[in-house]
DNA sequence: AAACCACACAACCGCCGTACC
DNA sequence: AGGTACGGCGGTTGTGTGGTT
């Protein structure tokens, strides 16, 4: 037997906020606070929505600490390196960011900042299909845009039993516990670091303790490494093949 | 001008851990 | 100790928008 739902879905609205309710939920929550409860605050603030969807919209948009906008280039580089180190635990890498969400960096890293490593201009994909070969030969040749200006210093040392599946599967997010189990475990970056990113001790991304700078040197082939093995990421649609 | 397509981002879903009874 | 309710998380889906054909 299942959970019981937390709210009667038939009598919740769903979908895109309104401006009003935007309003509701926010005067409501500045006038009284979120109560400990998320579930029965919508009752109270005269919300037909579920709990968890307020607790979503206030966290992730109506937030007055939050920081809407581009990305700027030292938070790419700390969404990169602490991905390196600890893979898609993406509240962890906003505990990181002062003003992003968790919400925030995964949509990002999905859908620009994969690319941007990728050194993959956006382009349509009719466009994509007509140069595919074209593409191809760019992706051998171009540098990646994100990693290729890294600091190394910002950059974990991670030690894997290949290299090469290493960047294959930091760009494509795709660990695969079998072959190098999660990646935090095979870091030479001490536990007690990764401990640090759990509770938050760190104002900012820690020191990491070595230089980066052999998976930089590979990630300038690595393109040409995948590209090669046939496991590039499409242009249009992020999935990968092999 | 309309249809189609891809992208960006908001929102939802389902699972897990934990606190509480 | 076991059950329940809740918060939190990551993955996935839905929707609006703008560009292309």
């Amino acid at each position: 037997m299942g959970r019981a739902p937390c709210c009667d879905k038939a009598n919740v609205k769903r979908g895109p906020w309104s401006a009003e309710e935007d309003t509701k939920l926010k005067q409501f929550i500045e006038r009284y606070g979120i109560g400990g409860n998320w579930i029965t605050l919508p009752h109270k603030a005269g919300l037909k929505r579920c709990g968890k969807s307020c607790r979503l919209r206030w966290l992730n948009y109506l937030r007055p600490d939050i920081k809407h906008g581009e990305f700027s280039d030292d938070e790419d580089r700390i969404i990169c390196s602490l991905y390196a180190t600890i893979g898609s635990r993406w509240s962890i890498i906003a505990a990181q960011l002062p003003g992003r969400t968790d919400n925030d960096i995964k949509n990002y890293w999905n859908t620009k900042l994969k690319k941007k490593l990728l050194g993959i201009n956006s382009q349509r994909k009719s466009t994509a299909t007509a140069n595919h070969h074209q593409q191809q030969h760019q992706s051998q040749y171009q540098q990646p845009q994100l990693l290729s200006g890294l600091d190394s210093s910002c950059l974990p040392t991670v030690a894997t039993p290949s290299q090469d599946l290493f960047i294959s599967s930091f760009l494509n997010n795709q660990y695969d516990q079998m072959s190098f189990g999660r990646v935090e475990r095979s870091c030479s970056s001490s536990d007690l670091i990764f401990e640090s990113y759990l509770y938050g001790e760190l104002g900012q991304a820690p020191p990491l303790e070595h230089s980066y700078e052999e998976i930089k040197n590979l990630i300038n082939t690595s393109t040409n490494n995948v590209a090669g093995a046939d496991a590039y990421c499409t242009s249009h649609d992020d999935h990968c093949r092999t």
